[in-house]
DNA sequence: TATGAACGAAACGGGCCGTTCAAGTGGCCG
DNA sequence: CGGCCACTTGAACGGCCCGTTTCGTTCATA
C-alpha cells in the first residue's frame, strides 16, 4: 500500500450546510504555527490557507480581516497568564510585568506584535485593538484598586491611567524586542510606579 | 512652441558620477507627502518612486530598507519639538508628553507609527528603531537627571528606566490612536511618575 | 579623452491581495 | 423522499508591490 493514513481524509470537504469546525480549528492552528515559526513577515492569508489546506474564501468568510484572525489566535493563547497577588502594590506591579514578558517571550508575543502592527495599517484592526485595550486596562486596574482598598494607594489616584501606564511599558519592551533579561529595569519601573501611587 | 517651461527640465537626469541632491530631496518629500495624505497603507517604494519621478533603483541605492527611509523622513521633521523646562519634574514630564502628543498629532505621528509597524516585520527596521530609541531615551533621561541635580529626585532612581517608561506611555497613545484630548490622563500619569521618583 | 558612478525607465519572476466562479456535500424542510 | 441552500474547496482573475536587472544617458574626474 502506498497510501498513508487512509482512515484520515487527505483533504477536508464540506460537511453540508453547516460550518466545518475542523476547518475553523485548522485555520487557527495554522495561523498560530506560521506566526510562531516565521513571525509576522511570513503571515499572509494565502500562507494560512495553504498550511491549513483550506480555501481562501473560507477564511474570508469567517474572519473579515487579518486582524480579527490575529485577535482570535491571541485570545485562545491567553489563558496561561497568572494573576499576581503578592500583597504589596510594588510586588504586584513587578510580577505583572514579569509574567507578561515571560508569556510574550513565546509565540504569543509575536502574535500580539503582529496585531499591533496590523492595527497601524488597517482601520478596522485599529478599532479592534482599541476595544481590546480598554478591556485589558480595566482589568489590570483592579490590581491598583485592590491596593487602594488596602489603603496602600491614595484615593485620588486614577487607577485606569496607572494601569494604562503599566501596560504601555510592556508594550514598548515588546515592540523594541527587549523581552528578555529585563529584571532590573522592571524592578526600577515597578518601584517608580508603586511609589508614585502611595497615599 | 508646444514645449512647456523649457527652462525647467521636465524630468531629472543624472548629473554625472555624483549623487543628485534634487533626487534625494524629491524622494524624501514624496515619502512624507504620501504618509501625510494616505498614511502607511499607501506607502510603498513604488508609490514614492512614482511621485518623486525617480527610479526604484535610486531609492534602493540610498536607503537599504523602507525603515531607513521612514527614519530619514521622521528625523527631518523632528526639529520642531520644544524641550520643556518648567522647573519641576512633574511639570517637565507633563509638558514633555503634551508636546510630543501635539507634535505627533500632525503627520510626524503617522510617520513614526509606520516606522514602528515596519520594525515588527523587518529585522533591519527593528534594529534601526532600537538604536534610535536608545538615543532618545538617553536624551530624555536628562530631564530626570536635571531634577536629580536639583535634589528633587532620589539619587538611586534609574533615570534611563524612568525615561523609557515615560516615552512608552506616549507610544501606547500613538499606537492606539489616542493622541487628542488626553490632558487629564497625561496629568495623572505625570503625577504618578514624578511622585514615584521624588527623594 | 576614457572611465565609471549615478540617473530614469522599463521589465523581470515572484508573491499576496480580495474576489469570483464552479463543483461537490449534506443537513433541513416541505 | 426530494429539493433547497449554506458550506467548503480549488482554480483563476486583475491588480499591486516586491527587490533586482538591464539599458541608454549624463557628466565629474582622473
Amino acid at each position: 500500500m502506498t497510501e498513508l493514513t487512509p482512515t484520515q481524509p487527505e483533504s477536508r470537504r464540506s460537511i453540508g450546510a453547516a460550518r466545518n469546525p475542523q476547518s475553523h480549528e485548522a485555520i487557527l492552528e495554522a495561523a498560530g504555527a506560521i506566526l510562531a515559526e516565521q513571525g509576522y513577515a511570513g503571515f499572509s492569508i494565502e500562507a494560512v490557507a495553504r498550511r491549513a489546506k483550506a480555501g481562501k474564501p473560507t477564511i474570508y468568510r469567517w474572519w473579515p480581516s487579518k486582524a480579527h484572525l490575529l485577535l482570535d489566535v491571541y485570545t485562545r493563547l491567553k489563558d496561561h497568564l497568572a494573576e499576581p497577588d503578592t500583597g504589596t502594590l510594588e510586588g504586584d506591579v513587578r510580577e505583572f510585568l514579569l509574567n507578561l514578558l515571560v508569556f510574550w517571550a513565546g509565540s504569543p508575543g509575536d502574535v500580539f506584535r503582529s496585531l499591533i502592527a496590523e492595527a497601524q495599517t488597517d482601520g478596522k484592526a485599529g478599532e479592534a485593538l482599541r476595544e481590546y485595550c480598554v478591556d485589558r486596562v480595566r482589568h489590570t486596574a483592579r490590581l491598583i484598586d485592590r491596593a487602594k482598598a488596602r489603603g496602600e494607594v491614595a484615593a485620588d489616584v486614577d487607577s485606569l491611567a496607572g494601569s494604562d501606564l503599566l501596560s504601555s511599558y510592556a508594550w514598548k519592551l515588546l515592540l523594541t524586542g527587549r523581552l528578555e533579561g529585563r529584571e532590573h529595569d522592571v524592578a526600577a519601573v515597578a518601584r517608580i510606579m508603586a511609589r508614585g501611587m502611595v497615599g
